[in-house]
DNA sequence: CGATTATGATTAA
DNA sequence: TAATCCTAATCGC
């Protein structure tokens, strides 16, 4: 149940935990197997996230240089798990080298691609709030081509790629816009608003493990010591965490969204 | 113990 | 829009 910078940290645990001897890849559940053995026992090169798609590159491959394309979906999970834990039937895949062993269950996607297959998913996502080669101008004029409300349209992986239910609602609870605006309607200040909220709050993701959205200094405590009551503006709350009142929630983009009639005006 | 729910996305209709 | 995929924690009876 991830969103963006979650994907970030697994990538970033992946290079640090699995580089440096030939990893083995097993597929306990056995959907994976015929896979997993062409990548079984050789070293990981790379890992690397955009958005929510997960890449993990391998090398020495007599047959070219397999990718590992992992996609959580709702319910996936990539878990560092204790190495002699027991490899319950539900493990997609098992990656372990002499220190660490990692599963995998529940993805929406696990495939080996090429580098082309690769450049192909990763042309089709929109920018990445958490990359540096991210470029905002292509957010902007995605958001600028379609009067779909833009609580839809952040959801949409081709228009930016990472954020997730909770972001994109606390995103439009940071700007003060409400979610059913149409998205080209967004004046460029908004636009821009948007844009830069997202990565603000994707990079506190990213730090903290956690989204945080809310303002330390307005709850009065750091984000360390945050509860889950004091986390968040508008996701999955009755009231609104700055100004009390009472949130709605409307579906869009297939899925509910929440925002509060005070803090986001037409 | 069955039903529901969850930070997602693709495919079919 | 709806059906579908996949797992596991939690909820209601």
């Amino acid at each position: 149940m991830p969103e963006g910078h979650i994907i970030h940290r697994l990538a970033r645990e992946l290079r640090s935990t699995l580089s440096g001897s030939p990893v083995s890849a097993t597929s306990p559940q056995g959907r994976f197997s015929q896979s997993a053995a062409l990548i079984d026992g050789l070293p990981l090169r790379r890992a690397d996230a955009y958005g929510k798609y997960l890449f993990a590159e391998w090398a020495d491959s007599p047959g070219g240089d397999p990718i590992l394309h992992i996609h959580l979906g709702l319910i996936g999970k990539l878990r560092r798990v204790d190495p002699d834990s027991p490899e319950r039937s539900t493990i997609r895949l098992r990656l372990r080298n002499p220190d660490v062993v990692w599963d995998l269950t529940g993805p929406s996607r696990c495939e080996l691609v090429t580098p082309e297959e690769k450049d192909e998913i990763v042309a089709r996502i929109g920018p990445d709030p958490l990359r540096r080669d991210a470029d905002p101008e292509t957010f902007a004029h995605r958001l600028g081509r379609t009067s779909r409300p833009i609580g839809a349209v952040l959801l949409d992986q081709g228009v930016v790629s990472g954020l997730g239910n909770i972001f994109r609602a606390e995103v439009l609870f940071l700007t003060g816009v409400r979610p059913d605006r149409p998205s080209r309607e967004l004046t460029a200040e908004e636009t821009d608003a948007v844009w830069e909220e997202s990565v603000r709050l994707m990079k506190i993701g990213l730090r903290t493990g956690r989204i945080i959205t809310t303002d330390p200094e307005e709850i009065g405590r750091p984000r360390a010591r945050m509860t889950r009551d004091d986390s968040l503006y508008v996701y999955h709350r009755d009231h609104c965490r700055r100004c009390g009142s009472e949130i709605r929630t409307v579906e869009m983009g297939g899925r509910p969204i929440q925002y509060c009639p005070t803090c986001q005006p037409r």
